[in-house]
DNA sequence: AAGGCGTGGGC
DNA sequence: TGCCCAAGCCT
């Protein structure tokens, strides 16, 4: 049933301490586990989306987010049927934007190759576009209640305190490891309300930091709390600091128009619309310098202005340290060059921008507002 | 295998 | 404050 090949190292757990495990754990989930919006039923699509947006990402940041978005998309054929953009717009401001393209990728395959129904086998659904082995198993045993492990970082953490696992919980083969040990776990009749009880556990009470061991369900039965190493565990080699970046972002006027342009295909903010936006080598140019030079070569010649401000935004890996530029177009390029777009107020609110250019743009207004003359617009 | 990929919250 | 994290996936 496991669909992983692990190597001979992963024990076979004992039988008394799963039929235990399996008791108190179910016991404790059915009596307290949350009211969430993608429990009210075992719809696959569902339950498809919200795994995919609690990838990386706190469960009361995703509730607002799910809540819109069902109401927008209430069925796998809306969303298989809707314009890419207004997926990423219903994404807006919830980050790593691929899972939302990848996700309407796979919706639409979904669509077109199954009839509309998610697939409840492992070779069909883990083929489809971000599906990994977290989601496949998460919707094969939730939606479909069959017998695969779900291991994200909760599980991770519960299973390796339980059984005082030393692998480093970064690793691609403790991952793999700890699925063959959950698989073990996961009775044969309620797989989806174990795994699910796993992670509630994770998130409630086998916290990363001071873990509720006192109030813990399953205690008894955790061989670190046993042994006082609760809080030793799990062994996880940290993640590298942001890497600092100096970035010049540009609010670009024509009088009545603000300039836009969407970023690269590949890497941070993957075909995103943003504000023009380049790095800077603060040795070798001004912030000014650099985003002229830039638009330049595009076709536009563009007169810069004040600097409006400055901010710090920091993605998982970089850390951006934002000059913000106002600049007004002398000429523009004709035929506007691809990827560029003028865009007047009226339009501002259909596109989706990443959060940090919403951030540049509340400074712009904030400022704004304080200066003379300025009627509290942004035109 | 290891690094890229957003954002916001908690301490 | 700075750091770690939160229901991972892709390359």
């Amino acid at each position: 049933m496991s669909r992983t090949s692990t190597s001979s190292s992963v024990p076979q757990l004992d039988g008394g301490w799963v039929e235990a495990i399996r008791h108190d754990l179910l016991n404790w989930y059915d009596h307290n586990k949350r009211d969430l919006p993608w429990r009210i039923n075992r719809d696959p699509y569902r339950v498809w989306i919200s795994e995919i947006m609690l990838q990386q990402t706190r469960v009361d940041t995703v509730i607002p987010f799910y809540d819109r978005f069902m109401k927008r998309f209430p069925t796998l054929n809306d969303l298989a049927t809707a314009d890419e953009e207004d997926v990423v717009k219903a994404w807006e401001g919830l980050g790593y934007y691929s899972r939302a393209r990848n996700l309407h990728t796979a919706v639409k395959e979904v669509a077109a190759s199954y009839g509309g129904e998610v697939p409840a086998e492992w070779n069909e659904i883990s083929r489809l576009k971000g599906v990994g082995a977290y989601t496949a198993g998460a919707i094969l045993s939730i939606a479909y209640n069959r017998r695969f492990p779900a291991v994200d970082g909760n599980v991770m953490r519960v299973i390796s305190r339980w059984l005082s696992l030393k692998d480093d919980v970064a690793k691609v083969s403790t991952r793999k490891k700890i699925e063959a040990l959950a698989v073990q776990v996961i009775p044969e009749d309620r797989p989806g309300d174990f795994n699910q009880a796993l992670m509630e556990l994770g998130a409630l009470m086998c916290k990363p930091l001071n873990p509720a061991c006192e109030s813990c369900p399953v205690a008894a039965h955790c061989h670190a709390r046993q042994q006082g190493i609760q809080a030793e565990l799990p062994v996880k080699t940290k993640a590298k600091p942001p890497v600092p970046a100096a970035v010049t972002i540009g609010w670009i006027t024509d009088g009545n128009h603000i300039l836009l342009e969407k970023r690269p295909p590949e890497g941070l903010l993957a075909d995103m619309w943003s504000l023009p936006t380049v790095e800077t080598n603060p040795q070798e140019q001004t912030p000014g310098q650099t985003l002229r030079a830039t638009l330049q070569e595009r076709g536009f010649s563009v007169e810069m202005g004040a600097q409006l401000g400055e901010l710090e935004h920091i993605f998982s890996h970089r850390r951006w340290q934002i000059s913000l530029i106002e600049g007004v177009v002398v000429t523009t390029a004709e035929p506007l060059p691809d990827r560029y777009c003028w865009v007047s107020p009226g339009q501002w609110d259909q596109l989706a921008l990443p959060n940090v250019y919403h951030k540049a743009i509340q400074l712009i207004s904030t400022k704004r507002e304080g200066s003379e003359g300025f009627q509290g617009r942004l035109f």
